[in-house]
DNA sequence: CATCATAATCTCATATTAAGAGATTTTGTT
DNA sequence: AACAAAATCTCTTAATATGAGATTATGATG
């Protein structure tokens, strides 16, 4: 995963920027990614010239507008969040509740659109904001349909949060948590992201069955019973698999 | 503006995404941006692997989820957005309107944020959404701060549309309007942008007196009369001058 | 299921050009 | 005006990006 040429270091840069760290002086982004001072310059240069980072008076580089552009336009061009906002808006006019579209990325999950009815909306989790794999609906309602060998790296990665969460001890017993999900074909989480929300979530598929994204209605735990739960987890799952039938046909593989 | 190093030419490929081009086939690629079949792979697939390109299941490549996640980290770090919301607050309690903030960068006006009180917003720019440098309160309200020798060409080249809506047929005759712009301290434009709409903008400046942003308040033209756009145009003033002290003070010079 | 057409990747010799040490200039502060 | 810090420049060398062409995946078709 080390930057291996001179493309991937220019791409390092804007790596490092992190909810934790907004903002990087110079020296600091030396540091931390082992670059020289000439070659640091250079990239920051190219990088502010193209927008993706702007400096702050007080020397500091943040990310820029070119970032805030291509947001915009990827709003406009996803086609789960264009073929998602009618399905979600069914569920919030079904429940008090807010429903979302994630899509999984590298280790993360990333809500892409959010559609909400709830008077006060309880997700922590806006567009953009990443979640982490090992706790909540979401990620379980994923890794229930991924292939084992793909699956078992990633459970023993994240084992300890999944453990916490009770889903069992050892990666063998997460796997078998994971099939009664995937039997299901929802997940269910109750306030192991946000305390008092229910988390009910069921997978989007590519046209190989191979799960890219989720569907998750967050409502509050004092809502609802178990068998509204059910009800609304099959509901979850219906439009999650709607969603994934309107993808197009056909094509070539992709990195996951 | 041509790229003239490889490190430049991959950030290239993330800037023929547009409104218009929202896809893009990686044949068309080769051919819009010259490379050829070996680079142009290798670019994709470092792009894709970082997050910032997906491909679609027709073999087609848009923006990717990374590019999600630098947004949401961008709403966080952007001390116009931070500082600004609760200052297009009290525009919205005090009127019935949407207020925002809009960055200027490279030949574009980019909203950053806005907020509404108007029962139906008018305005077809949410954030993100590039706006012609020609059109517009927002516009005239930055050029008119700028010194001479960074305005002329910029009028030069966006005569066209700065005749069409009335502010000079000769470059000297548009920089007379700007100067009362820039005595009154705001811009109004009626329905240049969008018909029926009355744009009321002011410039944010840095710590050096360079406009770097604006306030703009759009409102439905039939709300409001002359006496009342000077009323607001002094209060979207105002707040344009309060988020301008509030940026950090001392730094080094950034490329506008 | 075999064949075909297209898309994506690989190989490798060569020219290109990134990189960095250190000097120099620019910028803001005292 | 003088100083300190930040940013840029110069120039040589080693590193590596490039593309023609061949090769391998991949999905479509009969």
């Amino acid at each position: 995963m080390k930057p291996t040429n001179s493309l991937e270091r220019v791409l390092a840069v804007l790596e490092v920027f992190s909810e934790e760290r907004l903002e990087w002086m110079p020296e600091d982004l030396m540091r931390e990614l082992g670059y020289s001072r000439p070659t640091l310059y250079r990239y920051l240069k190219i990088l502010k010239d193209a927008g993706f980072l702007m400096s702050t008076r007080n020397s500091g580089v943040t990310l820029g507008p070119k970032v805030v552009e291509m947001d915009y336009l990827t709003r406009r061009s996803d086609a789960l969040v264009l073929h998602g906002v009618p399905y979600l808006k069914e569920l919030t006019t079904a429940y008090s509740c807010t429903a979302m579209v994630l899509r999984w990325y590298g280790n993360k999950i990333l809500c892409v659109v959010s559609e909400s009815s709830a008077k006060k909306p309880i997700s922590s989790y806006p567009r953009g904001r990443p979640m982490p794999l090992g706790r909540g609906a979401i990620a379980r309602s994923i890794m229930a349909f991924l292939p084992r060998p793909r699956l078992l790296p990633l459970v023993e990665r994240n084992l300890a949060d999944l453990r916490s969460v009770g889903l069992g001890d050892t990666a063998e017993d997460v796997l078998k948590s994971l099939k009664k999900v995937r039997k299901a074909g929802f997940s269910v989480a109750y306030g192991e992201v946000t305390p008092g929300a229910v988390g009910i979530a069921a997978p989007i598929f590519d046209d190989r069955h191979y799960p890219i994204a989720s569907v998750c209605v967050t409502i509050a735990g004092n809502l609802v019973t178990g068998a509204l739960i059910d009800q609304i987890g099959a509901e979850v799952r219906r439009v999650a698999l709607q969603i994934s039938a309107d993808q197009p046909r056909q094509g070539r593989k992709s990195k996951p």
